[in-house]
DNA sequence: TCTGGGGTCCTAGGACCC
DNA sequence: TCTGGGGTCCTAGGACCC
């Protein structure tokens, strides 16, 4: 875009006469897939890849369950132990039939069998935005023209699957939410393109839910009001949409109608951090909770440490059932790298729970400061903490050290 | 089927400042 | 002492995405 001609500088790059070319690639069962690639010896078998399972147990949910593990009746966040039943690991059991092969989440292993994947993109795309191990956008407007989009997108296909050895369903539309949408079209192995003067006719027969930020809440919802499709929404009153929903309702309407302005960016860095886990079973046990707050608060800072972040406000994330979730957080007057304050933050937060049955618990950091200036001030941590000293903490950074001995012990007496 | 471990954005309301 | 209107920052919760 740099190099465009002076005399469009005052155009407006989005409403060029050109339609852009964007696709987006979508790896098919993609947990699954990479175990499948370590395991060859699986291929045509069922797959099931579960989160937060253990071999010989049956914790946690399923992440990602291969085609043939479908066609068991297995899905995406059935529990394990659900799961088990409709179709036995074959490590209970090798003579059983059906059976399936389960295997813990892996993400370092996804997430390096996905940069291979990405790699390929960077090759073939101008900008591509990463968005999340199994998913991305690619702009293509620059090198391709719609007349050859086909063949482009089937040798982008086709790399990934020679180079790597797994498959991706593309959607090539001229906009990211068309292009989303048709990448989720004709799964798994899809390849969909929508023409720029067939987008609206592509979306109108569509399920509510398959319009990109419409979920179960607000399709009920919209339902309720006797829109059924996206066909529906796309001839909704917008003032209605907007005064329900806020600029939600004016998103939802657009992409209902296969409009789409946002361009391709490269992905942003994280905004926060996040380490939780749940329990076997709710627990009232306050050692427990602590003892979990405290490796994940580690756990968090961790990451943080590792993404070069550091963090001005430290939280805990609880669960209690049913499934209610509740958030604590905490600001510092600047940013900190500092594992052990989010430890006693997390710890002291957590105190209002006392004597509460909790599901899951978390610990994040959010607003995060990726320059790395010097750790501000730490005397006023916690907005509960007494007023008094506020007028001191701005000063010197130099006495930073001494004021961190203070804000330790005033953590910790309650 | 009651629910794993991550994330994002938007909204409402309160505190505080001028 | 009572008061208006506006701005900004922060927290909490909801809904959505993978």
């Amino acid at each position: 875009m740099s190099q465009r001609d002076p005399s469009h500088v005052f155009d407006n790059p989005t409403s060029k006469d050109e339609p852009r070319v964007i696709l987006h690639v979508d790896m098919d069962c993609f947990y699954a897939a990479c175990e499948r690639l370590r395991h060859p010896e699986l291929e045509g078998e069922s797959i099931v890849v579960g989160m937060g399972y253990q071999e010989g147990e049956t914790s946690g949910v399923v992440a990602t369950a291969s085609y043939e593990a479908r066609d068991h009746g297995v899905n995406s966040t059935d529990p394990v132990e659900v799961a088990v039943e409709q179709l036995p690991p074959v490590s209970f059991n090798p003579d059983t039939e059906p059976a399936g092969h389960y295997f813990p989440v892996d993400m370092d292993y996804y997430k390096s069998v996905s940069s291979d994947v990405k790699e390929i993109l960077h090759d073939e795309g101008e900008t591509v935005r990463e968005v999340s191990v199994d998913e991305a956008y690619l702009d293509a407007s620059e090198c391709v023209d719609w007349n050859e989009v086909e063949e482009y997108a089937a040798t982008l296909k086709q790399r990934i699957e020679d180079e790597v050895g797994i498959v991706a369903s593309i959607g090539v539309a001229p906009n990211m939410s068309a292009a989303k949408v048709a990448s989720d079209h004709d799964k798994p192995d899809g390849l969909c393109i929508v023409r720029p003067g067939g987008v609206q006719e592509f979306f109108a027969p569509l399920d509510l839910e398959e319009v990109h930020e419409i979920g179960p809440e607000t399709a009920k919802e919209l339902r309720e009001l006797g829109i059924e499709t996206a066909g529906d929404l796309a001839e909704a009153n917008l003032d209605l949409l907007r005064e329900r929903y806020g600029k939600r309702g004016e998103k939802i309407y657009r992409y209902a109608r296969g409009e789409d302005a946002r361009e391709v960016t490269l992905s942003d860095p994280p905004k926060s951090f996040l380490r939780d886990s749940a329990f076997d079973d709710p627990t009232d046990d306050v050692e427990r909770q602590r003892e979990q707050i405290k490796t994940l608060a580690h756990g968090v800072a961790q990451r943080a440490q590792e993404h070069g972040a550091m963090y001005q406000t430290i939280g805990i994330k609880v669960v209690t059932p049913p499934f209610d979730i509740s958030r604590r957080s905490d600001s510092l007057s600047g940013p900190v790298d500092d594992p052990d304050l989010v430890e006693r933050a997390a710890l002291e937060l957590l105190e209002e729970f006392q004597g509460q049955e909790i599901r899951k618990i978390g610990v994040f950091v959010r607003n995060l400061d990726y320059s790395d200036q010097e750790q501000a001030d730490l005397g006023s941590w916690g907005s509960k903490s007494e007023g008094a000293e506020k007028s001191s903490d701005t000063t010197d950074k130099s006495q930073t050290s001494e004021t961190e001995v203070e804000t330790q012990s005033s953590l910790t007496d309650f």
